[in-house]
DNA sequence: TTGAAACTTTGCCAATTTTCAAAATACAAA
DNA sequence: TTTGTATTTTGAAAATTGGCAAAGTTTCAA
């Protein structure tokens, strides 16, 4: 087994730009939507178009922003190209993210 | 009690907005290991500028970007100012991150 | 009240991000 | 093969970010 234990926070310089990235993918309002979409199940292009409100052309960036730090993978049928979450578990950040807002004090 | 339960993603533009603010703030490695290091406990600015090795004032930046989105509070005591986690419940967003790189496929 | 220490704020510059529009690419159907 | 639909890539402009240095503020001590 790995020498960290869970909740170990990360320590190299490597560490803290890994999960960074991650950080700042998730930085911005339009790619959160379109995680939180995600988490029902896959969509084309054009649907996460239709939902976010941007051009193609932008939601195509967020989209390779995103699967760039491995939070979605794609795939391709015929002229559309599939987006989904490589790792549901991603979404877990949120319930953390929730318990932080919620909590007083 | 309130309408959602533990885990549901953001819904509102407010929401999406809310979170992404709080991403962003966590999108800096900097910033990731000043929030790393109060999580064993609070330091001065002094301590932390030492710690990320930048110049005091951008440090005090990455503070007030921190502390703006909730993240951080500070406390003078003499010509001091001590910085330490708002809620260390924070801290549990590592441990999604951990288990997000973590689990393959 | 003068001075020093600890921070913060401001001004500035380089690099990055966000967006749209236009051009390019991939695929399927006619 | 030509056409049309879906998506990506490229180019360019506006806004934001991250950094340093200099100036300003706050607090305490002499």
């Amino acid at each position: 087994m790995s020498t960290s234990a869970c909740c170990t926070p990360p320590k190299t310089p490597a560490d803290f730009r890994a999960a960074s990235a991650v950080f700042k993918a998730l930085s911005n309002p339009n790619r959160l939507l379109i995680v939180d979409a995600l988490g029902s199940g896959e969509r084309c292009v054009a649907d996460l178009t239709a939902l976010v409100g941007l051009d193609m052309s932008t939601v195509s960036n967020h989209l390779a922003v995103l699967r760039n730090v491995g939070i979605l993978k794609d795939e391709r049928r015929g002229t559309q190209v599939f987006y989904s979450l490589r790792k549901p578990c991603l979404l877990n950040l949120f319930c953390c993210l929730d318990e932080f807002h919620g909590v007083e004090g």
